[in-house]
DNA sequence: CGGTATCCTCCCTGATACTG
DNA sequence: CAGTATCAGGGAGGATACCG
C-alpha cells in the first residue's frame, strides 16, 4: 500500500496511493457492490494476507472512506462499507480499472511492437 | 513504479500500476499539457532521479501511452507526448488527481477524528 | 473471528559515475 | 543532452505464531 510516510511530497499523493495501492483497489471495489465481513473480503479478494488486508482497511478507514462497524460479540463480528467518500473514490478507481480493461489489448499490442524492435 | 512483473497477477493491475505510480502520474498529468523534452520534463516534476525518469517513460512508451521521438542531432534531442491511449490514461489519472484534491481537506478531518479516538 | 507481533526477504529507489 | 551501469539502503509485503 506503500504507506510509508516519511519523505517529503505532497498528501494528495499519499490519498492517490492509499486507493490505488494493490489491495486498496480490489477492496474499494469489492464495497462498491455491498459491505463484507473481514474474512469474506479476504475470500473475495482472494490471495491476500491477513496482514495487507488489514493495514489497507486501516488505512482507508483512518482516511475516511471505508466505516468499520465491530459489533460487540462473540465470535467477533466486523463489516466494512464505503462511506460516501469512500464511493465517490472506488467509482474513480472503478472506472481507471474498467479503462484498464477496455485498452488492455491495445496496450498489449503496443507492447509486443515495441519488444519487437528490440529482439 | 512498481514495475517487477514476477508474481502472477492480473495483467490489468500492472497498466494501472504504471499508470498510478508516483512518476508515472505526474508525468501523464504533465504531457496532457504539451510534448517535453526529457530535461525539460524532469525541472517540470521536480526531485526525480533521471535514471526514474527514464525507467517510467520507458515502461509508459512500451505500454503504448507515451510516443518518443528521438532526433538524430547533437547534442541529443528527445521529446515525449502523449499517445491517444495515453491521453485516455492521463485524463483518468488527472480525474483522480482532482478528486483528491477536492476532498482532501475531508480526508484530513477523518484523519484528525480517527487519530483523536486511539491517541 | 478478526486481528497483532515479529521476523525475513525481495526489489524499488536514489546516488554516483560513466557514455555516445 | 539523454541516457545506462552499478551499488547500497530501506521499506513493502509475506509467513508464521500468538491473542482477546
Amino acid at each position: 500500500m506503500n504507506m510509508a510516510e516519511s519523505e517529503p511530497m505532497c498528501p494528495e499523493r499519499l490519498v492517490m496511493e492509499h486507493v490505488t495501492s494493490r489491495w486498496g483497489t480490489l477492496a474499494l471495489i469489492a464495497l462498491l457492490e455491498r459491505s463484507y465481513r473481514f474474512s469474506e473480503l479476504r475470500r473475495e479478494i482472494g490471495r491476500v494476507s491477513e496482514k495487507m488486508l488489514a493495514q489497507t482497511l486501516q488505512t482507508l478507514e483512518r482516511d475516511g472512506l471505508v466505516h468499520r462497524d465491530a459489533k460487540p460479540v462473540i465470535p467477533p463480528r466486523v463489516d466494512y462499507s464505503l462511506t460516501d467518500l469512500g464511493r465517490e473514490a472506488a467509482e474513480q478507481v472503478r472506472d481507471l480499472a474498467r479503462w484498464t480493461e477496455r485498452r488492455m489489448a491495445a496496450v498489449e499490442r503496443a507492447r509486443a511492437a515495441y519488444d519487437a524492435t528490440r529482439a
